[in-house]
DNA sequence: TTGGTGACTTAGAAAAAAACGG
DNA sequence: CCGTTTTTTTCTAAGTCACCAA
C-alpha cells in the first residue's frame, strides 16, 4: 500500500521525478510530496548539516557571473549541477514532472540545503543641509548637530502632510527629536539655545529646501534621470539575487529600512516616533552551511552570522520602536514562497471536504448551554459567514483595532428580530461597517453576550482568544485556523462567481475583463479590502460623465442630421428618433458650455506652454493676439452651436456634406452608441472600485488557479488578469491549471 | 494559563513607471 | 512629445499563529 512507503524508499527516489498533481479524493494514493512532509516532521528540529551538502564556496559574485542575458532580456543562470543537490533540474528532467511547488515546507524543519547571498543594502548616509538652511527656533535660525538635523529634516520634509498635523505625531516626534539633540550635545549655534517648545519650531526653510530638491529632480532631463536610475540599479544588482539550493532566486526587500519617523496607521500611540538607523552591527545574516560571509561595509562588523536552514529569511534586525523583528526575505516569485502559497490554497481546498460538517456542528452548538461552547460556535459562525479575522489581543502601544475574538460590547448593535450592525476598526484601522441579518440563534447568543453586567469596553467573547479558537478548529481538520476560512470563502466566492458567468466567446475582451473584475470585487467586499478614495475621484467622475453627455449629444446631433436629410424617416421609426426630444435644449446648451470651457483652458494652456518653450530658446514670444484669435474661434464655434440649438436642427451644408449619406450616418450613430455603452460601463466600474481595493484579494485570497482557469476558459490573456510580478509569483498556478480546474 | 517572541502572511499608502490624450 | 492620469511596484506596517518558558 502506498501508505506503507518507508523513508528509505523516498530517499532512493528523487522527489522531483515522482510527484503527481495531488488529487484530493480519499481513495487516491497519497502523493509523495505529502509523504515527504510526514517524513520531515519526524526529523530532528534542525537538521545536521551533512558534509556532502557543503556546496560551492566561491563568493556569490563569482557564482552570479554565470548569469547571462538571453536575447529577450530574461536572466538565466548557469550553475554547474551538483550531484547531491536535490533541487537542480538535471538533463532529461521533463518540465511537467517537476512540480516544485508541491514540495513540503514546514515550520521548524529543514527548508533548504544551501544558501548564498551578498547581505543587505544599506540606505545612503545622511546628507547634511546646506549651511543656509536651518531650523528656526523662536525666530532664530539654529545650527543643529547632524544627528538632530537629520531628525528635524524627517519632520520638515513632511510638514504639508496629515501626519505632521497630528498632535500625537508631533508629540512623539518632538520627544525623540529632543532626545537625539540632547545626546548629540545640544544646539551648536547659538550655543545655549534650549529647544523645549514644539510650537516655536519653524521647519519651513527645511521644507522648502527639500521641495526645491524634489522640483530639481523632476526637471532633470530624460537622460540624466536614466543615468541616476542606472547607477541605482548597478548598486542594487549584487543584492537582488541569492543562490538557494543551486538555483538563482530573487531576494525581496534586500534594502535595510532607512531611518524615518514611524507612520502608524489610524490612531496609533507611537506614530511619529523616530525609527533609528540600522547598522551592520544590528544585523544577523542567515547563510547556508559553508557559504562565504559577505563583506560588511568597511569599518563595520555584522551583528551575527547564523546558519539556520529551518527558516526562510536571509537577514534580520530588531527595530527600535517595538523591538520587533524585521526580516530580509525571498521575493514573492521564489520557490519557497511559491510552495507556501500552494500549500495555503491546498489547505483551503481541504476545508471544502469538511465545511458542511463544520457548519452543522457550529449550528448545533449555537444551542449549547455551555457558555464556552456557545461562544466558540458564534465566533466560528462570524468568521465563516462574514470573513472576520481571528482578532488577537493588542497592547496599549498599538492602535485599538479588533477582530472576531477581540470584539467588544460597543462594536455590535442588535436590533430585533435578527439584525446586527458591526462597526469597528479592523486591521490597518480600516472600518468594518455592515448591517446584516444573522441566524436567529446567533442573534440570541449575541444578545446574551451583551447582557448585563457587561458594558461598554467589555469583551463580547470573554472565554475566547485566537489560540483557543484555533485549537478547537484543529479538531475539525488538521491545520485548520481562523484565517483558512477567509481564504476558503474568498476563493469559493470567486469560483461561484465564475460559475455564474454568462460570457460569450465573441464578447470583447474588455467586457470579459469587467466581469472578472466584478467577481474580484465581490471577494474584496467580502474581505473588506478598502482603499482611500483618491482626492480627484470626484472630478474625474464628473469629467467622465461630461464626456458621456457629449457623446450622447453628438449622437443626437447625428440623428437630427439624418432627419434633415430624410424627414420621412421620423414616421417610419419613431422609437429610433424619440431620444431627440428626450435630450432637452438646456442639456444641449450645458454640453456646449462644457466644450467651450474646455477649449478655453486648452488654448490658454497651449499659449503659455508654447511661450515658455520659446522663452527658453530665447525666441520671439507669440503675440497676445494669437491667443485672442484662438479664444475667438472657440467663442465662434460656441455661438454657432447655440444658434443651431436655438433654431432647431438646421445644419450647415458643410456639416451635412461631411456627415455623408444615410448609411454613413447610421454607421456613425452605431459607433457612438457603442462608445457610449463602453464609457458608461467603465464609469460605473471605476466608481464601484473607488473605495474597494481589488489587489489584496487577488494577491492573497483568490486561488490563482481560478484566474488561470478563467483565462483559459474564456480566452482572456493571462496578462490582462495578472501583472508581470503577479505572473512571476503565480507561475505554479499558471503551469498547473487548465480551463476545467476547480477550487 | 499566560505572556513573550519569532516567523511568517496580509495590508493600504506612496513612489515609480507606463499609458493616455491633446 | 509632454503633462496628466492610471496602473504597477515598492515599502513597511499590521496582522496571524506556533512555540516556548515560567
Amino acid at each position: 500500500m502506498a501508505t506503507k512507503i518507508t523513508g528509505s524508499l523516498i530517499d532512493e527516489q528523487p522527489l522531483k521525478k515522482k510527484v503527481k498533481l495531488s488529487a484530493r479524493k480519499n481513495d487516491e494514493e497519497i502523493p509523495l510530496s505529502k509523504l515527504k512532509i510526514k517524513l520531515k516532521n519526524k526529523e530532528p528540529q534542525v537538521q545536521k548539516i551533512k558534509k556532502e551538502n557543503l556546496k560551492d564556496e566561491r563568493p556569490l559574485n563569482k557564482l552570479l557571473q554565470h548569469s547571462e542575458k538571453t536575447p529577450d532580456g530574461e536572466t538565466e543562470t548557469k550553475i554547474e549541477s551538483n550531484e547531491n543537490s536535490l533541487n537542480i533540474k538535471s538533463e532529461g528532467d521533463s518540465e511537467e514532472s517537476y512540480k516544485w511547488w508541491e514540495e513540503g515546507i514546514q515550520d521548524g524543519v529543514k527548508k533548504w540545503d544551501t544558501l548564498q547571498h551578498n547581505g543587505v543594502l544599506f540606505p545612503p548616509p545622511y546628507e547634511p543641509l546646506p549651511s543656509n538652511v536651518k531650523l528656526i527656533y523662536d525666530g532664530v535660525p539654529v545650527t543643529l548637530p547632524l544627528d538632530a538635523e537629520e531628525v528635524a529634516g524627517f519632520f520638515g520634509v513632511m510638514i504639508n502632510t496629515d501626519h505632521a498635523k497630528n498632535p500625537v505625531f508631533q508629540k512623539n516626534f518632538f520627544a525623540d527629536f529632543q532626545k537625539v539633540l540632547k545626546k548629540s550635545g545640544g544646539v551648536v549655534e547659538p550655543k545655549d539655545t534650549k529647544i523645549t517648545v514644539f510650537k516655536k519650531c519653524d521647519f519651513s526653510k527645511i521644507f522648502e529646501y527639500y521641495e526645491s530638491k524634489r522640483e530639481e529632480r523632476k526637471q532633470m532631463s530624460r537622460a540624466d534621470k536614466k543615468k541616476i536610475k542606472d547607477e541605482k540599479d548597478k548598486l542594487e544588482e549584487p543584492y537582488k539575487y541569492c543562490i538557494l539550493d543551486g538555483r538563482k532566486e530573487q531576494v525581496g526587500n534586500f534594502r535595510v529600512e532607512p531611518p524615518s519617523l514611524f507612520r502608524g496607521r489610524g490612531q496609533h500611540p507611537k506614530t511619529g516616533c523616530l525609527k533609528t538607523r540600522v547598522f551592520p552591527e544590528d544585523i544577523i545574516l542567515n547563510l547556508g552551511p559553508g557559504s562565504p560571509v559577505p563583506e560588511p561595509p568597511s569599518g563595520h562588523q555584522w551583528g551575527e552570522i547564523r546558519r539556520d536552514n529551518t527558516v526562510q529569511w536571509l537577514a534580520m534586525w530588531k527595530e527600535n520602536i517595538f523591538n520587533s523583528v524585521k526580516y530580509v526575505r525571498f521575493a514573492a516569485n521564489s520557490s519557497l514562497k511559491g510552495i507556501s502559497d500552494y500549500k495555503k490554497f491546498e489547505k483551503a481546498r481541504e476545508l471544502k471536504i469538511h465545511i458542511d460538517a463544520i457548519r452543522d456542528d457550529y449550528k448545533k452548538k449555537l444551542y449549547s448551554k455551555v457558555m464556552f461552547e456557545r461562544q466558540i460556535a458564534v465566533a466560528t459562525y462570524l468568521i465563516d459567514v462574514f470573513a472576520l479575522r481571528a482578532g488577537g489581543e493588542k497592547g496599549d502601544d498599538e492602535a485599538d483595532t479588533v477582530g472576531c475574538c477581540s470584539l467588544r460590547y460597543e462594536h455590535i448593535e442588535l436590533s430585533e428580530p435578527n439584525n446586527v450592525t458591526f462597526d469597528f476598526l479592523g486591521k490597518d484601522s480600516i472600518r468594518y461597517y455592515q448591517k446584516v441579518e444573522v441566524d436567529k440563534q446567533v442573534f440570541k447568543s449575541l444578545k446574551l453576550f451583551k447582557k448585563s453586567p457587561k458594558k461598554k469596553g467589555d469583551q463580547l467573547f470573554d472565554r475566547l482568544d485566537p489560540s483557543i479558537l484555533n485549537k478547537h478548529l484543529q479538531g475539525y481538520m488538521p491545520g485548520l485556523t481562523a484565517k483558512v476560512f477567509r481564504t476558503y470563502n474568498a476563493s469559493k466566492t470567486m469560483q461561484d462567481q465564475i460559475d455564474a458567468m454568462d460570457i460569450k466567446a465573441e464578447e470583447p475582451v474588455q467586457e470579459k475583463l469587467l466581469k472578472y473584475n466584478a467577481a474580484n470585487r465581490e471577494v474584496a467586499i467580502l474581505c473588506n479590502h478598502q482603499k482611500s478614495v483618491s482626492k480627484n475621484h470626484e472630478t474625474s467622475m464628473q469629467k467622465a460623465n461630461d464626456k458621456i453627455q457629449e457623446l450622447l449629444w453628438q449622437k443626437i446631433r447625428l440623428k437630427k442630421c439624418l432627419l434633415q436629410l430624410k424627414p420621412d424617416l421620423k414616421k417610419i421609426d419613431k422609437k429610433f428618433f424619440a431620444e431627440i426630444d428626450d435630450f432637452k435644449k438646456e442639456k444641449e446648451l450645458e454640453v456646449i458650455e462644457k466644450i467651450y470651457e474646455r477649449d478655453i483652458v486648452k488654448y490658454k494652456r497651449k499659449f503659455t506652454s508654447e511661450n515658455e518653450k520659446r522663452k527658453e530658446k530665447s525666441e520671439a514670444l507669440l503675440p497676445d493676439e494669437d491667443l485672442k484669435e484662438w479664444l475667438e474661434s472657440a467663442e465662434k464655434s460656441r455661438a454657432d452651436l447655440i444658434k443651431e440649438v436655438e433654431t432647431g436642427a438646421d445644419f450647415s451644408e458643410e456639416f451635412m456634406k461631411k456627415s455623408g449619406d444615410e448609411e454613413k450616418i447610421r454607421a456613425k450613430i452605431k459607433k457612438f452608441e457603442e462608445r457610449i455603452q463602453v464609457a458608461f460601463i467603465q464609469l460605473k466600474d471605476r466608481d464601484d472600485n473607488s473605495q474597494v481595493s481589488l489587489g489584496t484579494s487577488k494577491i492573497n485570497y483568490i486561488d490563482p488557479r481560478l484566474s488561470v482557469m478563467f483565462s483559459k476558459k474564456f480566452g482572456v490573456p493571462i496578462e490582462r488578469l495578472f501583472t508581470k510580478t503577479l505572473r512571476d509569483k503565480f507561475t505554479w498556478a499558471i503551469e498547473s491549471a487548465d480551463e476545467t480546474w476547480r477550487f
